[in-house]
DNA sequence: TACCAGGAGAAAA
DNA sequence: TTTTCTCATGGT
């Protein structure tokens, strides 16, 4: 079993997921820091309220009083920490030149900037720099980790980087695959976490899906 | 009631 | 350098 085949079984099985979802790439960036580790259905929630109070812009969102900021992001969880956090990614984002002049910069240099931002680590850079900056860079999550380990195509203690390396050179590097591959497997995961609550160790392999026609 | 969810950074060992 | 702890709400 390659990286590409079981992209090809998962696509053929759940189709295209559409993602991020999200109307504007900055909304991209602010779900990205509000998904640590926290369901996405809370985010949304947390989106909603920034929303409702005009404050998903960068601007807003550093001019708004911390209180304002935190009741927003309660939902979410973390809202201290993620107040903060949000707010080192818009100065940084306002301070680098936000889009287009950001698009000028090359992958590893914007990765590398991102990085430098308190509150913004290797998942959270490459989320944005996939679906908010369409860079060919490839997620690697929790659920990837599991599943491509159990698949023996991933060394599950591996660190992040070794990772990212075997899948990008694993498949061709396109933006369009990357996004529908890390898409599909969270979908997946979801899915079958949803089938088979009983398992053990949260068995996210779907044994059907994967085995040999 | 207990556990987990689309992590990251600081502190401790 | 590696491991452990902290941050916190909402759904199952």
């Amino acid at each position: 079993m390659t990286f590409t085949q079981v992209y090809k079984k998962l696509l053929k099985h759940y189709g295209r997921q559409h993602w991020w979802p999200a109307e504007t790439p900055f909304e991209v960036m602010v779900g990205a820091i509000l998904t640590q580790n926290t369901a996405w259905t809370n985010v949304e929630r947390a989106i909603a309220r920034l929303e409702s109070r005009s404050c998903l812009t960068p601007q807003a969102i550093l001019e708004a009083p911390l209180s304002e900021l935190v009741e927003c992001l309660k939902p979410s969880g973390y809202f201290n920490l993620k107040a903060q956090r949000l707010r080192n990614y818009c100065q940084w984002y306002i301070d680098a030149g936000e889009f287009p002049c950001l698009s000028c910069i090359n992958t590893d240099a914007l990765r590398k900037q991102l990085l430098a931002v308190n509150g913004i680590g290797p998942e959270t850079a490459d989320d944005i720099l996939l679906y908010a900056f369409e860079r060919p860079v490839f997620v690697i999550d929790a659920y990837t980790r599991r599943i491509f380990s159990r698949l023996k195509l991933l060394a599950s203690d591996a660190n992040y980087e070794v990772l990212r390396h075997q899948f990008e050179t694993g498949l061709q590097m396109d933006v369009a695959v990357f996004n529908e591959y890390h898409a599909l497997i969270v979908r997946h995961a979801k899915d079958v976490c949803k089938k088979r609550p009983d398992c053990a160790d949260c068995c996210l392999v779907h044994i059907c899906l994967f085995c040999e026609e």
